[in-house]
Order: structure tokens, then sequence, then C-alpha cells
DNA sequence: CTTGGGTCCTGTGCGC
DNA sequence: TGCGCACAGGACCCAA
């Protein structure tokens, strides 16, 4: 589900009920998600006030002031909601903080000094959580490979140029390998892709310098775009406050097979080919 | 080293 | 109505 500008979304809506608040109490409700939950999780979390909320590529870092790092993915179905504390319900009711109840699949609750409820929530379970030190994150096995953020300085044309030089692999599938560039899922290299007019099918290495300059700055205004529209909502993904996003009503390619091309000037229609056992999105008329 | 395929897991929607 | 299958936003692991 989450690609960087669904991520990005959820760490905004974090952002102002986590900032400077103690987590009072945590409740691990399986033993795993896509790897088992580091030891003693809730110990090392209660009492802990959040310093910052970062973004690394698609993963969460919820820095604490124990100087250790809760890192948070959501894989394809997870989800991270905000319930504020409802002090009508808990005067009607006599609960504490008037939360509803935890639904299935609502593995991770984080309860805090203000009385808000974060919750992970997560079908599928592809996703994961790992404590480490904040100092030396960059360096921890999950993030140390990964490549520039693509809306940050390191990510230009001759970064890109270099990683495709030599390569066999088609465009799709280098855009989505996180070592090259981070934070890219199957619909925005769709959506670039597309934009570009770069069929998915070439081999990376056969790209000229031209036309590598002008994916970056296609790459940037996409991921921009979906963060400002609150990303993508398929089925699964919603913001932290249950709102869904919008920008899949700004798809020129995901999802359109058999949709006509929306590219200027173009008459094509959208096909869906698989690559690398995923769905590719992308006008063969114009997509050279 | 690179590359492609299988795998983890649950839910949904479709054709029959 | 019910069943089986395909498919879904990710990414690790391993064989060739």
């Amino acid at each position: 589900m989450p690609e960087l500008p669904e991520v990005e979304t959820v760490r905004r809506g974090l952002e102002p009920v986590l900032t400077g608040q103690i987590i009072e109490t945590a409740i691990i409700r399986r033993p795993n998600l896509r790897w088992p939950f580091p030891e003693r999780m809730a110990e090392r979390l209660q009492g802990q006030r959040v310093e910052l909320l970062r973004r690394r590529s698609k993963y969460i870092l919820v820095d604490l002031a124990s100087g250790e790092s809760l890192l948070v993915h959501l894989g394809m179905s997870g989800r991270i909601l905000i319930h504020a504390a409802d002090t009508k319900r808990t005067q009607t009711v006599h609960l504490l903080h008037g939360h509803p109840p935890l639904e299935k699949h609502d593995h991770v609750v984080l309860d805090l000094g203000s009385g808000t409820r974060i919750v992970y929530n997560d079908p599928r379970r592809f996703g994961g959580m790992e404590l480490l030190d904040t100092a030396t994150s960059e360096q921890h096995k999950l993030l140390r490979d990964i490549g520039p953020e693509p809306l940050g300085n390191a990510f230009h044309t001759d970064h890109l140029a270099s990683r495709f030089e030599g390569k066999k692999s088609p465009i799709k599938t280098a855009l989505l390998d996180q070592k090259i560039v981070a934070g890219l899922g199957n619909i925005y290299v769709c959506e670039a892709l597309n934009r570009a007019r770069i069929s998915p099918l070439r081999h990376a290495g056969t790209l000229c310098y031209e036309q590598v300059s002008a994916l970056v700055p296609i790459i940037c205004d996409v991921l921009s775009s979906a963060i400002e529209a609150g990303g993508s909502s398929l089925k699964d993904f919603r913001q932290t406050d249950g709102d869904l996003g919008y920008f899949q009503h700004s798809f020129r390619a995901y999802g359109r097979e058999g949709d006509r091309c929306l590219n200027a000037g173009c008459a094509g229609d959208i096909e869906r080919v698989v690559q690398a056992g995923r769905s590719t999105f992308y006008c063969p008329q114009c997509q050279r």
C-alpha cells in the first residue's frame, strides 16, 4: 500500500499529536508482524517522551528521549489511526479516555499522556517495527543501503544516470529498487514513467542522459503532488484521521487499463502488463 | 554481482 | 448463495 507520499502523510498526521508527548502505555497484541517485535518493546516505549518524527524512504522513525528510535514500516496494508481522547464518551460510558473497542488486526496501541490513542492496524502483516539507536539509525541494516530521498538534494540526474549505466533490468524494476532511489512503489513508478513518456519495458541502461534528466523532476513533481493530496487511497489507505487520500483521482496510468492515455496529443490506450510479478500500466503509443 | 521468482499474510471481487 | 482463483500499495531471500 503505502509508498513515500502515503508514509509522509502518516508522518505529518502523527507529528502534532506525538511530538513532546509521553507514551504512557504500549500494548502489543501479538508476537510479530513480518518479523518479531523487538525484545521488551513495550517496556522500552513506556514512559518515553517523543522528541521527533522523521521519515526515511517508506519508514517512519519516532525518536525517543531514551536515545532509541521506533522504526515503523507499513508494508502493504498497514495503517495508523489517531483516536483523540473523547471526554464526552468518558463521562457517559465511564471509560478512561472513551476510546472505541479495538478491532481485528489492531496489533499495537500507544496511549499518550494527553489521552490520545495511536493504533497500528495491518491485516496482511507485511509491515514491521524495530527499535534502534537514534544516533546511528542511518547505519542500521534496514536503512544503510537505501538510495537518496527523491525530494532531497542527493537525487539528481547524475546520480540516476550513473545508477542506470549498464543496467539490463527494465527501468520499471530499476525505479522500484530502493537502493537506486528511496520511496517509490508500483503506483508512482507507473505514474512517473507515463508522464515522462518512457516505456517501463526499456532497459534502464538504454536511456539517454536527456531522458534521465527529464525524469528526475517528473518523479519529484508526482511525489510532491501526491503528498499535497494526502496520498492515494485504493482500498486500505487512510490518513491518520481516517480520511481518504485523493491523489488516486489524478492517476494517469495506474489502474486505467483500457482507458485513453491522458498525455497531450496521444490517442493511445493504457495497457496492463506484468513485470517482476507486479502490474505495470502504461501507454505503448507514447511511452517509448 | 545481477536478476528473476517465490514467499510471507489477509481480504475482496469476480466468474462460474 | 457458494466456491475457487486472481490480485492487492512491499521487500526479503535464495537460486541461477
